[in-house]
Parts: C-alpha cells; sequence; structure tokens
DNA sequence: GGTTGATATCGACTCATATCAATGCATTGG
DNA sequence: CCAATGCATTGATATGAGTCGATATCAACC
C-alpha cells in the first residue's frame, strides 16, 4: 500500500469492462434518481476545471502511458501545490493512477473511468432514434 | 492506415459520427491548450452538479421531446427559483434550448452539445488502441 | 547525519455556486 | 381592469473550489 490514508477514498467502479453501456447509468436514458446523478456529478466535476482538463490531457498523451509530476507543473503554468491539488482531484475521481517509485510519482490515465463518463453522455439506440427522429 | 476497426459505430446518425470525431477537441488526443480546455471545462460544469444532472435526464426523458417548466419542479424536489436557476446554467452551456409558450416555458434538449462533449471523452483509434494495449 | 530535490499538505485568501424567500414581470382568464 | 398563475430575477447566506506561499514529508545521495 502506498501509505495514503486520504479523507475519503473513493472508487465504487466495479466491472469496468463488461458491457459499459449497461453498466452505468446514462443521462439519456432515463431520469437519474439522486444517488445516480450525485456519483455522475462527482466524475464531471472532476473534469469541470482547464487546469486539470489540460492535466489530464498532458498525462493521457504521453507516448510511455505514464509521466511523472515532475514533468506537469511547468506546462501547465501554475504552481507546484496547485498542479498536486489537481492531480489529487483527478487521482480520488479515479480518472488517474499513481505510483510512487523513488522520489518521483508517475500518473497515467485509467481509461475505464473516461469511458464510464464517456457511456453517460451516450444515448441508448431508442434514445438516439428519438433523438433524430423528432421533426419539429 | 488500415486499422480502421471501431469499437461499435452503431450510431443511427449519417456521417454525424466522424465528423465530430473531427470537429472537437479530445482530450485524449493531444494535450489541450488554455482556450479549448476552459471552452470544455465550462461544458463539464454545467453536468456537475446533481440537480442538473436530474433536471437534463428529466428533460431528455420527455417522449414528447420537449417539457413544461412546471413539469420540472416538483419532481427535483427544489424550490423554483432553484429549479429555474439550473434550467438556465443548462441553457447558457448550450445543453437544453427553451421556448416561451404563453405562459409556459418548454425545454428540450440540444443533442449535438452533448454529443460534442461525449466527444471530447472518445479516444481516436490511435490512442484506443495505446491505451487498451496497456498492460496493468 | 545532513543536504538536496520532488511531492504533498496547510493556511489563507478570493471567487464561484447552490439554495431559498421575496419580489418582479408577463400572460391568461374573469 | 384585476386577480391568478408561471417563470425569472434579486438579495442573502452558506458552502465549496482554485490559487499560492510556506512548510512538512520522504527518498536519494554525500
Amino acid at each position: 500500500m502506498d501509505g495514503m490514508s486520504r479523507k475519503k477514498a473513493l472508487l465504487p467502479m466495479a466491472g469496468l469492462d463488461n458491457d459499459i453501456e449497461d453498466c452505468c447509468p446514462s443521462i439519456l436514458a432515463a431520469p437519474l434518481d439522486e444517488s445516480d446523478a450525485a456519483e455522475l456529478a462527482r466524475g464531471f466535476a472532476a473534469l469541470a476545471d482547464p487546469a486539470r482538463l489540460r492535466l489530464f490531457s498532458l498525462i493521457a498523451a504521453q507516448p510511455e502511458g505514464e509521466v511523472c509530476a515532475c514533468a506537469l507543473v511547468e506546462p501547465l503554468g501554475r504552481s507546484q501545490p496547485t498542479v498536486s491539488h489537481h492531480l489529487r482531484v483527478l487521482y480520488e475521481a479515479g480518472l488517474v493512477a499513481r505510483e510512487k517509485r523513488g522520489t518521483w510519482v508517475w500518473y497515467r490515465p485509467v481509461p475505464g473511468r473516461v469511458e464510464a463518463l464517456r457511456a453517460a453522455l451516450a444515448a441508448t439506440d431508442a434514445v438516439a432514434d428519438f433523438n433524430v427522429a423528432v421533426p419539429s
């Protein structure tokens, strides 16, 4: 274990790869209950900041699949504590994984989590047909 | 490039899929600049609240394609000014359209806007291959 | 041990946001 | 006209979030 005990560590995703279209609630399929909405909102909130979007895109664009935190401060143009804060938010939202190797901490994206959020914005066939079919 | 096999192309919309993949920045393809990140963040911020997610799902789930604002207050369980506030946020984010007919105001989803946000979370073929190929 | 360098946390500040009660503004109907 | 209704806006408040400087922690190295 990494000796990182946070106030709240949340990773409620279980089966990520079986059937993404069915595993997670969709915004477009049916009215969400308050619980599903809160869970989804937490995910989107992690993406609702320019610094974090750029941070995540920087991590995801690495050809090696991971990147040292030290390589993120300068391109983001924000202070080191600020970058660390945003990395923590991304981590707690399940969007990135981190691994400490020696002095450095390496971050890599968690594709399944992004897919789950994307699936929440995906219409089912029926809903897609409906959305396209509505003429006026 | 011959690796053109998509994961699934079940969207009945015509060539919309290809266009959307190209029209909007993806957070997985390449590092975003501050401007693109800000624009995307505004979109995700509109979805980063449980009340708005439920509101949008209520609107999108209407078989008639639109719904009177008067029909949203009670199921959301929040005050009328609060609902009006969230509807305004959704409207200004381009996620819903509104039309005043007489005393009532009718809201309907704007499918293209949701698709654009979804596309921002979609990997290109190359990135998808890479992400899948990365072992744990 | 002491030093250096990389990260995380703390404290404080500022700004944004979610919420509701009260009010304003149209529109409808009598 | 006037009352009633639907919706938006305002004002107030409480909570949350982004930012940075200062500081703590931790690993590597001499």
